[in-house]
DNA sequence: TTAGATTAAAAAACCGGTTTTGCAAAATAT
DNA sequence: ATATTTTGCAAAACCGGTTTTTTAATCTAA
């Protein structure tokens, strides 16, 4: 069926030359071993000649590397990990390393055994979206000595580096805004979890709130719950707090649902509600009215995560530099948040 | 730094046991190998004790299995191929295989890199939604017998399962509902593109015109294209046809494209234009009107492709079998395509 | 009683590389 | 002319497993 691939070995037998010369060829190490320039072209020669690549698990194992990335995400379908997962593996590809990837839905124990599952896989490196806490499993992999880059929420106490975003700032601009536009009571509708950048959106609108003298109206949805789940409970919500005339989203899928409430609701944006949201999808861009989004640079946020972790991966001594790389986001005002002035 | 993993080395010099031994009774081989229950207990007793787990590197190299899977779609971000990618992944995952994914962006080139990068990877098996003509590149895979799952597009003179949607069928009746809501003059937008979906859908498109003995009005745009572009290239096309009442948008982007194109041209959705769109999405469900689309089961496709490949790889006789599993879809009827009956 | 079969486990070969060590022959130094 | 160093490559050990072969001890049968 399949011609076998050839092997080190069967060049050796057929060079008549020893095969740990000719991976030192192979890796570039002739002039270093002193081998001769005449051997070292007539190897390299039939080398290409026949097209043979090492054996990765072979190579592997011997080095001890696997060249690939362990990426762990929330949900690699979002809107917001989706994009990254895509720039991500582009950029990785091009450096010779391989992404494998999993989705934890938000759930500590999944993203404990996709951990488990990817460090008996051997990766070089994880870049990993965390669910709360993580920190132990996390910091045992670090401990082992494993580059890790943690992004999108921190967790404290894990001596690695963090990429993300202004969280709080963008989130106090974004409702000073809301603030400016007219709009008296402003709701933030986020996630009941405590990740970093949940709790840091929270303290941006709350810290915004109270400099503007108005009052917090703050409502919790647990992540795990399917989507018509979380529609219902922003409905009731918004019945029963009838006074709100803003409402700024914590997350784009929270918003997804507001949306569906709203709408079930006849109430209009702006003129009944305002929305905002945090993150950018093409529904909020093109919904009618468009939806003021807070939008992260994913391309930089990419880049700074894949970046970032291959240096680590390249560097022979893990330096635990504990750095925390903020990436600024931008405010994009749109309709739903724009009020005649009255 | 890190306390170093035991090996099987290890553990054969603790107990004075043949690592070959070992191996046996960890792999369930210990009756087989005739090996005294005695033994087998002391064994598993001591391995279960230090939380023993193979190497897997080693493993793979051994075996010749990697336990991983090419995942090679057009773009993981997009709304079609990300929740496909989840659900791979999480079934994948519970039988022991990892996924390694990476987007061609509908490349050929692309596409023939990441094949070869994942066959040096030496993965067990692949699931790509191919861009056209690797019919050679990817014959040459199945050839060497590794397992091989087409999706969403079938490539013709390839030997192996495809997995996909009734696009004609679907495409034929979704635009019967547009004729049947008295929609005139129907267009279908499409990607310039032999893709077999893609061919499929613009002849349900057709033989439907044909059939009610309507023109067809059939425009055709690049898929490597940036999206204001495509939609600038739509507008122009809207603009110079303007007896169009309907359109079929053939691919989820194409329509979001649409949709920028029609209200920068201040169309109303569905009076001046009905819209229908192959391909379901957050965006067409919310959208104001809503969009009547096309939804393919996700869950069924995904659950199809993953199961087929893991039997595949599971059968040691690479059966050439060929099978094209057909799952339909399903139409949504929305207000984009309602009309008050004149 | 002793050859042949069976049992239980060790030993060796292998997967396909990398890295360390070893060792003649040639070159240089004394 | 001989000791020492350098050169150029082969050989061996290793990475951590799996699979095949070998061996020694015990059991069975003639």
């Amino acid at each position: 069926m399949s011609e076998t691939r050839l092997s080190i070995n069967d060049i050796a037998k057929h060079l008549h030359v020893a095969k740990s010369t000719i991976s030192c060829i192979i890796n570039g190490k002739a002039a270093e071993r002193r081998i001769s320039k005449d051997l070292e072209k007539r190897v390299l020669d039939y080398v290409n000649k026949i097209g043979f690549k090492p054996h990765h698990l072979a190579q592997n194992l011997a080095t001890g590397k696997s060249k690939s990335i362990g990426l762990i995400v929330e949900n690699i379908a979002d809107s917001f990990f989706g994009p990254i997962a895509l720039m991500i593996e582009e950029k990785a590809m091009k450096s010779g390393y391989r992404i494998i990837y999993s989705s934890t839905r938000g759930e500590t124990e999944t993203a404990a055994s996709i951990l488990k599952f990817f460090m008996e896989s051997h990766v070089d490196g994880f870049i990993i979206a965390p669910p709360p806490h993580m920190e132990d499993k996390i910091g045992q992999v670090i401990h082992e000595g494993i580059p890790v880059i943690i992004f999108d929420r921190i967790l404290n106490g894990i001596d690695t580096d963090y990429v993300g975003t202004n969280n709080q700032e963008i989130s106090f601009d974004a409702c000073t805004h809301l603030v400016e536009q007219g709009f008296k009571k402003i709701a933030i509708i986020t996630l009941d979890s405590e990740q970093s950048q949940m709790l840091e959106r929270l303290e941006g609108y709350k810290s915004c709130m109270r400099h503007f003298k108005q009052q917090s109206i703050i409502f919790k949805v647990p992540y795990q719950e399917i989507q018509y789940m979380r529609k219902n409970r922003i409905m009731k919500f918004f019945q029963e707090n009838p006074q709100i005339d803003a409402t700024f989203f914590a997350t784009n899928y929270l918003c997804i649902s507001g949306l569906e409430a709203l709408r079930e609701l006849g109430k209009s944006i702006p003129e009944t509600m305002g929305v905002m949201v945090f993150d950018e999808n093409d529904l909020f861009r093109l919904y009618h009215p468009p939806i003021t989004s807070i939008v992260q640079p994913l391309e930089l946020l990419s880049a700074a995560i894949i970046d970032n972790l291959l240096q680590k991966i390249s560097l022979k001594k893990p330096i635990l530099n504990n750095q925390r790389i903020i990436i600024p986001s931008s405010l994009i005002i749109r309709q739903s948040t724009i009020r005649e002035k009255n």
